[in-house]
RNA sequence: GCGUCGGUGGCAGAGUGGUCAAAUGCACAUGGCUGUAAACCAUGCGACUCCGGUCUUCGCAGGUUCGAAUCCUGCCCGGCGCA
């Protein structure tokens, strides 16, 4: 019987392992390879819903933890589950949690790159549960083997997630796609930590998984994703790739950090142990150079919130590379973000007006540097995806890269 | 005219004898953001620099002092009050 979610491969690009299909869900298709837009708190900030089907959204991404937080799984649940509380009727998707492990644990106040250029000071990422020491780290999520604790950002109280939670939280918020409860590691973290790491990881991963087909009905509508850890071990990839498929998984989550230069090759021997035939989904990776390696490794679909975090703070994609809307260069400037682009923030205005917004610190500057850059994406993966169909990747792909680096 | 308070870097505004090229905020400039703690963060913002410093700045002019944005004198300008 065929699980909610299942992806039918349409084409295959000859040359690496990309391909094209569709990826069925509850909530309709998604063509892949394809953007999802990222809807931490049921709201792709700055774009509302009816923004979707103008800008190419095919689908979205949101967050467990922070909906558990507020406004309350239960409530988005009687609002009809995260698609229809915020409006949207297209196929959905959310994160279980385990990245919030990092981001409010070990990269809690500091700067960590996923895709690291160089090696990091390795640091200690000693795990014990234990407040006072989490406040005096500035810590708000300590792990431990049954999950994890966090602090609440939002007013300091304590809460306790496990993959069992996260299984329940994630059913309530009845998205298409919900991830299994993982610890996504600091980049800075050493082999040994990164391989307890993902032995717990696959440890949540069997929990998740199990607690999420005995609830019949919510295995009867929605598809599991387990997450790949090992951080930029290849060893480790390979090894977790190779347990969690294993597990029967309805797709995968690639998660974590990588390094630059080997991204790619990891990236392609990890698919290479995953079932072919089940969707793939890179999690949190999405500068157009990073889209175009992980279609060539074989990756569906993708997240990321770069497009609107960088629309926010004035930094927008254009066919010839990133640049800032605030730089002085543009406060003459009447031409749009990039001619070639089809949205409609670029057929309606000016670098010099936006810029101007941006100056006056006046929210609109925001919505449309962050609707102009989902198009960007949006569009990247469906010009993508054509050339896949018409095979023509790497054409295309070397084509893009060579006038966006210039 | 008399009295009084005040004139500090693009603006606002600290400083009131040395630790002051001068707090802080804003503005400005540049850079960074990769499963969102983020409409955010970092750096710079007198000039030159061999990056250790050197030089010119706190209304203007003069003075006191080893040393002044800080004290004194005069002038100029502004606010307020009284004529």
């Amino acid at each position: 019987m065929k699980r909610p979610v299942n992806l039918e491969i349409t084409h295959r690009e000859p040359n690496s392992m990309a391909r094209a299909g569709v990826l069925r869900t509850p909530h309709g298709d998604i063509k892949t390879p394809a953007f999802m837009a990222v809807a931490t708190k049921a709201t792709t900030k700055g774009l509302g819903s009816f923004m979707y089907e103008d800008m190419g959204i095919q689908g979205l991404i949101a967050n467990a933890y922070h909906l558990y937080l507020t406004p309350g799984e239960k409530i988005v649940e009687k609002g009809g589950g995260v698609g229809k509380f915020m409006s949207f009727s297209g196929p959905t998707m959310t994160d279980s949690g385990g990245f919030q492990v990092f981001s409010l644990g070990d990269g809690f106040g500091k700067k960590v790159s996923k895709i690291t250029a160089e090696d990091i000071p390795r640091e200690a990422a000693i795990a014990v549960f234990d407040e006072d020491i989490a406040s005096q780290h500035g810590k708000l999520a300590i792990v431990d083997d049954e999950g994890v604790s966090f602090t609440s950002h939002h007013d300091g109280s304590l809460h306790r997630f496990t993959p069992e939670r996260s299984m329940e939280i994630q059913h309530a918020l009845g998205a298409d796609i919900i991830f299994a409860f993982d610890e996504c590691t600091s980049p800075a973290a050493d082999y040994d930590y990164q391989k307890e790491a993902m032995d717990r990881t696959h440890r949540w991963a069997k929990r998740s998984l199990a607690a999420h087909r005995q609830d019949i009905d919510a295995n009867d509508r929605q598809g599991i994703y387990g997450i790949v850890q090992g951080g930029r071990y290849e060893d480790l990839r390979l090894e977790s790739a190779r347990d969690l498929a294993a597990m029967d998984f309805d797709g995968y989550g690639i998660g974590g950090s990588f390094s630059k230069e080997d991204i790619l090759g990891i990236l392609e021997k990890v698919d290479k142990e995953l079932p072919d035939e089940k969707p793939r989904h890179l999690l949190g990776i999405g500068e157009p150079e990073d889209i175009f390696i992980g279609v060539a490794a074989g990756i569906d679909t993708f997240d990321c919130v770069l497009p609107t975090r960088n629309g926010r703070n004035g930094t927008v994609y254009t066919f010839s590379g990133k640049t800032s809307l605030e730089r002085a260069e543009y406060t003459e400037d009447f031409t749009p973000i990039d001619a070639e682009c089809d949205c409609f923030v670029c057929k309606r205005y000016t670098k010099a007006y936006i810029r101007h917004l941006f100056k006056s610190g006046e929210m609109l500057a925001g919505v449309l540097a962050s609707a102009h850059n989902m198009r960007f994406l949006t569009r990247l993966t469906e010009n993508i995806r054509a050339s896949i169909l018409d095979g023509t990747f790497e054409q295309y792909r070397d084509s893009f890269l060579k006038k966006y680096k210039k």
